[in-house]
DNA sequence: CGGAACGTTGACATATATCAAAGGGAGTGG
DNA sequence: CCACTCCCTTTGATATATGTCAACGTTCCG
């Protein structure tokens, strides 16, 4: 059993690279936990005992507005790691999480974790790492909904997913989410980036099928994107 | 010099409570740099060679549109640090930054810090600490920017800043910053700001005397807050 | 097969940015 | 000590992007 919690340890972004007496240590501090599309993994305001990574599937991490309106703060994806900061905090978690697939879930609880932090401090460099990346990304997020519309938003999310592809012609990206969550990413509503995806095809800059966005004019979408 | 420098390091949130040996450790991997009011600290996208920490004065950490709206990410005052993200993600800084009054800062080398961190992982603890506090910052920066009102946000804001004073009658919050800087604090510009003022007033809830807020129902002002 | 979730489009409402103008306060120099 | 200037702040008129509400077609899944 904890060899196979010290497996699925080793596949994550946060854990890699440990030794074997470390990843022993770790492992008693976790357990697994199954959960199944649409299930809520924890509300905006529980307190916080644990946070989390994922082994399999997708889960998001977001606000809701009292009128309902939805902002994804985060998405998950295999090997990552959400709701650390949590621990470090409050002591509750600052937005809700769902889980948006079928997914396995490390759970890393608070009381252990963070006495073996205390004992080997170079688990912390790990998470500074991490919660760099989810600095920067959050920056990024507000300096969009700040200062961009939706329209060069989603062009910058699509030049982004560009440059994690391989350039094979015709240049083609399959949205890894839903339009409604992709809508969710972006601080908008589906009818709204519904119209900026309109904008983009009626001026031949993308080709859309569907979950498949064909890019047809890739300096123009660079050049909407602001970059 | 160095003695000096220690002591400046003290006082700072990321430093203090280490001991001797430490802090001359850290000492040598910092220097001082005065900057005067509106000068720039550094700009977007220039490579990252440091951190910094304000030993005195004010300094906003922003990002610009291209046409020219503001949004700041981050006000540091004394004792707190700012751009420690950008040392462990791209290498160079996601923002600019700028002093909002003459100012000391305390520089901290990127080279040589990062040395001083394996060396001694228990600095990563407070970066950490650090680190969640500004995620929890930027949480919050982004639900309020994708879901609340100016007015919201503003009396959120306030709520915010009676919390942190003494609750004496009258009730008053002091500005800590121009109204043009919370402005681009709170995602918007001097005029939307100045009519949601002038809509509290209207209400009867806050009365403004130029950078004097007084609280005229403190339970109402929670209420817009949306808590 | 049928229902629910997703996606699109249209008409409309509204919050906020933009542009313009003017008053006031603080600091500076004469 | 006054007067001048600059910046901050406020107010008004207007433009615009985006949210809301509604309807409809499609896809997906049980």
């Amino acid at each position: 059993m904890t060899s196979a919690i010290k497996e699925q340890l080793r596949g994550s972004r946060l854990f890699a690279g440990f030794d074997e007496e470390l990843l022993e240590e770790i492992a008693t501090a976790v357990s697994l936990k199954r959960v199944t599309k649409g299930e809520m993994i924890f509300y905006e305001k529980d307190p916080a005992f644990a946070f989390f990574i994922v082994y399999e599937g997708k889960v998001k991490v977001f606000k809701l507005s009292p009128e309902g309106k939805e902002q994804i703060l985060l998405i998950a994806n295999p090997g990552e790691s959400f709701a650390e900061a949590a621990l470090f905090g409050s002591g509750h978690f600052p937005a809700s999480s769902q889980a948006l697939a079928d997914s396995s879930l490390i759970v890393v609880h608070q009381d252990k974790f963070v006495q073996l932090v205390d004992k080997k401090p170079v688990i912390a460099l790990k998470l500074v790492v991490r919660m760099a990346e989810l600095l920067h990304k959050l920056n990024r997020l507000v300096e969009e909904l700040s200062l961009t519309d939706i329209t060069t938003r989603l062009a910058h999310y699509l030049t982004d997913e560009v440059e994690k592809s391989s350039y094979e012609k015709p240049l083609t990206v399959t949205l890894a989410e839903k339009k409604t969550v992709l809508a969710s990413q972006l601080g908008t509503i589906p009818e709204t980036l519904s119209r900026s995806f309109a904008k983009l095809t009626k001026d031949n800059v993308i080709k859309v099928d569907g979950s498949v966005i064909e890019i047809l004019d890739l300096d123009r979408l660079y050049e909407i994107a602001g970059e």
